[in-house]
DNA sequence: GTCTATAGCTCGATAGAC
DNA sequence: GTCTATCGAGCTATAGAC
């Protein structure tokens, strides 16, 4: 039963958040009766708390998945970049960063702020070594080229949800893939144009 | 006490968004009575669309002006990019982007499309002029740009606010110069590297 | 135009039987 | 471990006096 709890939280909170996560919903959602919640957490926030800890570590993996590789580094950053991403229904834990509660408890924020510092620092060794091999050009600094690159994915989810429209998020990445392209030097580019 | 409401609205939309903008807390804010509410407008969501209404024009002003003037066309789109941004208190419209209610009421949402379709309009023309006056790499479509451009910004206080860091948005934007510098043509770069 | 009072609802959480 | 019942609070909105 605690499993179909979280299931049913993680369902909850990426569908509308942590505020309109109520244990009614959750209950509902997991055919669990009213008793339950309350015997295998002590607070909704609790609940939250523990499924976002799953979420951060799904997100994480997937990220190490394609970043963490032994292709080209420009390629692994390419490849981050392309991934499927629905961008009407939005990040799992970027979408919470605008809710008071989330920002307000630790126990909640952590899960962002884990998930963020780990694909920033993944992002920003990658295009550190992508430097270092001379496939980028000196100007840009790692960790803000990094910075750049989650926002603007976090940013394109923002994007398609206010103007409605799945294709924003994707019109993003592809302008990122462009400016990335500029910045690499000729030898580094195996992609055509 | 119309214009004392409606500011006590977009205040309280900024801090907690719309789903936690109560009309108890619009009183309060304003100083108004509770009947005053209600006499001046038909519902919570009414109140919240009058006030957006206004945020957006606030804000497409102060992007028409960094965009609209007739500088060098990628030193129009650096000026806006280096605009001061207060990260932890994110965007007063993608700050909403992730609310249910905001995006399910197109009276609401309309406000943050009305921006965004500007600002992106705008940035799209800047970075077509910059390209025919062959100062962009013809190899980044200028909708792309744009888009990737508007997602960074909207990312930056997504990643500001998930790390508690007020930084995170101008290392993004930081990041973002660096990549269009690299995609300029040297021509272009009046700016030291 | 603004007041007080309150409706009907959902919220997060608890009590106590089984 | 799960059940039913319910607490006190806040929610959006309405009624009716002034």
């Amino acid at each position: 039963m605690r499993t179909e709890l979280l299931d049913a939280a993680k369902a909850l909170l990426w569908e509308g958040g942590y505020e309109r996560m109520s244990p009614r919903k959750v209950l509902e959602r997991s055919g669990a009766g009213q008793g339950s919640l309350y015997h295998h957490f002590p607070t909704k926030r609790a609940l939250a708390a523990a499924a976002l800890v799953e979420v951060e570590r799904e997100l994480v993996e997937s990220a190490e998945r394609v970043l963490g590789g032994d292709a080209p580094p420009l390629d692994r950053v390419r490849a981050w970049l392309a991934l499927e991403r629905n961008g009407l229904k939005g990040c799992r834990l970027g979408r919470l960063a605008n809710e008071v509660e989330v920002l307000g408890s630790d126990e909640l924020r952590s899960a962002l702020a884990g998930y963020f510092n780990r694909v920033l620092a993944l992002l920003t060794a990658t295009l550190s070594e992508a430097k270092e091999r001379n496939e980028l050009r000196a100007s840009a600094a790692p960790a803000d080229l990094a910075a750049a690159l989650v926002a603007l994915v976090q940013g394109g989810y923002v994007l398609s949800r206010a103007l409605a429209n799945e294709k924003l998020i994707s019109r993003a990445t592809r302008g990122a893939m462009s400016l990335l392209d500029a910045a690499a030097h000729s030898s580094s580019r195996s992609r055509s144009d």
